[in-house]
DNA sequence: TTTCAATATTCTCTATTTAAGAATTAAATT
DNA sequence: AATTTAATTCTTAAATAGAGAATATTGAAA
């Protein structure tokens, strides 16, 4: 019974890699002490964590199993090693967020954070706001940038606390429907006539907005004919600007653009992104993130 | 960054008894020893985690928050390593209980347990109901044996998966309310007439249900005049033998007593003990525990 | 088919770390 | 003041980690 924490790093390196050689680098270390401390880590746990075939390294089922349990304690013992450092941020700090949020508000304060801070490890992973939070519960990230759920507005703490979370809404962004620019002027949901709705993957709450927006309108979304997925904000303004779709995108994005041309934006609602975390999960390097972002707001809006 | 799971259990141990020879006795190694490894593992986070005064031990405010999150890790690998031995349970295995579930239930289950797994080390911890738990959510117990909240009735499992537990109904328990032998028959909770209802501290789920028992009579608890809180179960015999007081307990603990003389018993509920679990915890030990109280059931009803 | 390169592993050697025991220090008790 | 108790320091032996060279096995190239 001796497992050490870089035992557990090492493994997860050479997990990620799949390659002893790779992770002996990206350890900095030898090749040979890799080997040798997986086939330990392994007799210690009695089992195999990796398939050997032709000199090529799997995950075995039970590594793939531990594998979880590998993060997880690597996680809780980065966030007690930050507890205990209450006025330095420093370890790392593993930060969700939503495409749109990663593409307009993220860039500015991040590089701030690490000017200010460059002992800190900031990783960026996106994804739509139900997933997110299931990262955040499950400590594959430490933090998200999120849009809560439709329906659930005014009652998000509550909705966060049942999660195990809490948070609190850090940016406001006007959602705006973009059309094509040759399209006719509209007053009402009912006077959009396109082909199809360029949205991302389900589960994005932008998407359901948009949806529930066309619902309000008297417009049934599924009459909306194909709600065609594109995988970048770049992909949705491309479709509009083909005449075939429209989209939503909050203006902050659309704000990026060089030339917004060719399309036209009419404002359908604004929303407040929220940037959640796990209960107890009050480290130096989060506290540092919302005093960012707070100093952020006196210039630039909410 | 080399933190070791020995040198976590080194220092939860020297954090429960706050002393290093003690310690060191206990984990059967010299207290030189232990005095180096905590030493090492302060310098390691950067820290004091004890105040050392006049040879004594204290944990700093550093130590008491390390603390939880070193038996958090500890709790992880534990899981992890019985997760990857699907087949034999092995390690340990920490119960909470409710007092009467402990003292009617578990001895023969326990014992049976042990019997065919000694390499299990299995440790019981009582409380109430819903104390437990959040025990069994803040991994200080790995399941618990717990009466499921008067109201709850069918919707046990959507309440627990709230909570992120999952568990079943493993005893029916009949509940009697006690009375003095000498008091008069009674038909309704209105002819109850003692002075007062010896019970556990309030969080105890057979309370409640007492309480609810005298309502639904119409009787206002709140006029049982002063509620007798009392530390066992034979406390509350005594209590009820001395004629001045009524109480509530599974009729199997009432078996349990030598010769239930002086008492008359009056059937109030029947009600299932449950045995729940985190999600996810699907380790061979609890399995174990679950097949062996499955059996059980074959001869001692439910 | 043979040769070469890539890769995991084994082996050997050295440096580091761990653990025990003896000696030391400091307070508390008699 | 002497004794006991408890933590720490010092010293030494054993265990362990890590580097580097050597080995074996596979896949690709000639």
């Amino acid at each position: 019974m001796n497992i050490d924490l870089k035992a557990l790093e090492l493994f997860c390196t050479v997990a990620r890699e799949l390659s002893i050689t790779l992770a002996a680098q990206r350890l900095g270390r030898a090749p040979s002490n890799v080997t040798t401390r997986i086939q330990q880590l392994e007799s210690e746990l009695g089992v195999s964590l990796f398939l050997r075939k032709n000199k090529r390294l799997h995950l075995s089922p039970e590594g793939e199993q531990f594998l979880v349990y590998a993060q997880k304690i690597l996680s809780v013992s980065e966030e007690a090693r930050q507890i205990l450092h209450p006025d330095k941020p420093g370890g790392s700090l593993r930060i969700g967020a939503m495409e749109s949020t990663a593409a307009s508000r993220l860039p500015e304060a991040l590089a701030s954070y690490h000017r200010k801070w460059p002992e800190v490890a900031l990783s960026v992973t996106t994804g739509p706001s139900a997933p997110m939070l299931e990262a955040v519960q499950a400590r594959s990230v430490d933090c998200a940038f999120i849009a809560p759920a439709v329906g659930t507005e005014g009652k998000e703490n509550s909705e966060l606390s049942s999660m195990g979370l809490v948070g609190q809404p850090v940016f406001r962004e006007e959602l705006m429907l973009v059309l094509p620019e040759a399209h006719p002027p509209i007053t009402s949901a009912a006077d959009v006539a396109v082909g199809s709705l360029a949205t991302f993957r389900p589960g994005c709450t932008y998407r359901s907005i948009a949806e529930e927006w066309f619902r309000k309108g008297g417009v049934n979304p599924s009459s909306i004919p194909n709600i065609q997925e594109v995988g970048s904000y770049h992909g949705m303004i491309a479709c509009v600007c083909a005449g075939t779709s429209a989209c939503v995108i909050p203006k902050s994005v659309i704000e990026l653009l060089h030339e917004p041309v060719g399309i036209q934006q009419i404002p359908l609602k604004t929303i407040d992104t929220w940037l959640v975390w796990r209960e107890n999960y009050d480290t130096p390097a989060l506290r540092e993130l919302i005093s960012i972002l707070s100093g952020a707001h006196a210039t630039q809006g909410r």
